[in-house]
DNA sequence: CTCGCTAACTCGTCTATACGAGTAAGCGTG
DNA sequence: CACGCTTACTCGTATAGACGAGTTAGCGAG
């Protein structure tokens, strides 16, 4: 169809060490990063571009496939090649589980999500008691089987987080904490009504490329990566009451601390 | 050389859906889950898994462009295929800025590896006059202007980090933060002393795939993303006084915070 | 023994071709 | 007009072959 309108893109340069499936990525990259597409806009096809530069198909694939790798862009089957739109982030503040939002009787996602203007939702909900695993297990402080807490959460349908909490036995067992609804305010507040009084969380984060598995509850695209948080909550008593395990499409968060100076 | 010895790998299920090349990474992707190859340890050849499971080279290289895609393994030209190591990671504790750390004399990143028992190093030094982009003078509070130093870290000889401070010319102008080695506990000591004492950091955090830029300063390896961190340094006086653009190889680093749960 | 070359093996790049499958627009029939 | 089919265009998968370039081990000359 579209000869590729002359102007968009350059010509290749023989002369260089650079192969030539980077530099017809490098051309792409910067015609983004230019503006010269926009978000969701598409992208020449792979036809187009075998035309233009006269080069098999197989090195245009390439091209694409480092984009890919980037994040920079999206292939959709049958439809084309499409700038991937930045979608809309969700920051978690560090003051999301502030006890004045737990007695409002609001659990940590929905107060973020209704500050974001989204709309939230959770799924795949799955409570059972399991074997600890060697890191839960030394997290909690040596304990053998926990409650294990499993949900995906979603934000205008879109799913962005995948947690699991587990919890001591002699703690949840019985109690509303076991129930696939634990009431307002979620398991802290219900924690809380223990005698559990919280006193700390500590944060463990990492990023990396996601699983497979990772990929599909997500549904991500290629090219972005996920955030790996892992909370402990302390009760007063410095006894480990939790460990939440969460998996988060990077691309649809920012994580916000604020750290004292002393 | 080696005929693939019988037993490591298996067989393609021709009336599978899935694609081979994907069937490949699955069992690559497996053997490697369940230790049947070790870190560092050198996969089959494309060669070899060619004849093993009958297929074309292409087919074979796109197995591996999947792992890689997943930061599971990394090619060395002329030596192979490995299983990527998973290098030792720094941990920044929450209290990395803590004023006992500054008031000892020492930067926060030597602090931190010296817990880790590493050998750091500073590198790319640039301290320079320059205007402020949107972000940052929103950040520092319509300042136009700014010093910015840019300075790269190193552990044990690898690149970690690359991270940028931009401070408002009114503080930091003809002091020794405009100077390449600002002294003993770094420039938070420094506008201490000038008599900006510092009450709180924000500190946001993302992650996602590197630009080819980031790839060449910190020598990523592929399927490896970044945590892009961004600092805010405000005083007692509710202004900000220095903003630290971080981007951080991830599988280097743990990110560690505590959060109080008041 | 030491050094340098060679040969074999490795991944990197590129071409050419083929067929499959998802999408979307247009055309023709009812 | 409404529906369904055809068709053209898109990316996905796969084969076969070629040459280049980095690595390594071993062989042979000195």
């Amino acid at each position: 169809m579209s000869p590729l309108s002359s102007g968009l893109l350059g010509d290749l340069d023989p002369t260089s060490d650079r192969a030539v499936f980077r530099q017809i990525a490098d051309q792409l990259r910067e015609a983004i990063d230019r503006g010269r597409f926009r978000e969701g806009e598409k992208l020449p096809s792979e036809a187009d571009l075998v035309d233009h530069f006269g080069v098999s198909r197989m090195t245009v694939r390439n091209a694409f496939s480092i984009l890919q790798g980037e994040g920079l862009v999206h292939a959709e089957h049958g439809r084309g090649v499409f700038v991937r739109p930045r979608p809309p982030v969700r920051r978690l503040a560090s003051d999301r589980f502030a006890r004045r939002h737990r007695e409002q009787g609001k659990s940590a996602f929905i107060v973020e999500a209704d500050a974001a203007g989204g709309h939230p939702q959770v799924d795949s909900l799955e409570v059972k008691e399991e074997k600890a695993s060697q890191d839960i297990s030394t997290r909690l402080g040596s304990v053998r089987r926990v409650l294990a807490r499993r949900r995906r959460y979603l934000l205008d349908g879109r799913p962005v987080e995948f947690a699991t909490s587990y919890l001591p036995l002699d703690i949840a067992r019985g109690t509303p904490i076991a129930e696939p609804n634990p009431g307002p305010g979620g398991i802290y507040a219900r924690l809380e009504e223990l005698g559990h009084r919280l006193d700390h969380f500590d944060e463990e984060i990492r990023a990396r490329m996601p699983s497979p598995a990772e990929v599909k509850t997500l549904r991500l695209a290629a090219g972005v990566p996920v955030i790996h948080l892992i909370r402990t909550a302390f009760d007063t008593e410095g006894r480990a009451v939790e460990v939440c395990d969460t998996v988060m499409a990077a691309d649809a968060y920012v994580l916000s601390y604020q750290l004292p100076a002393t």
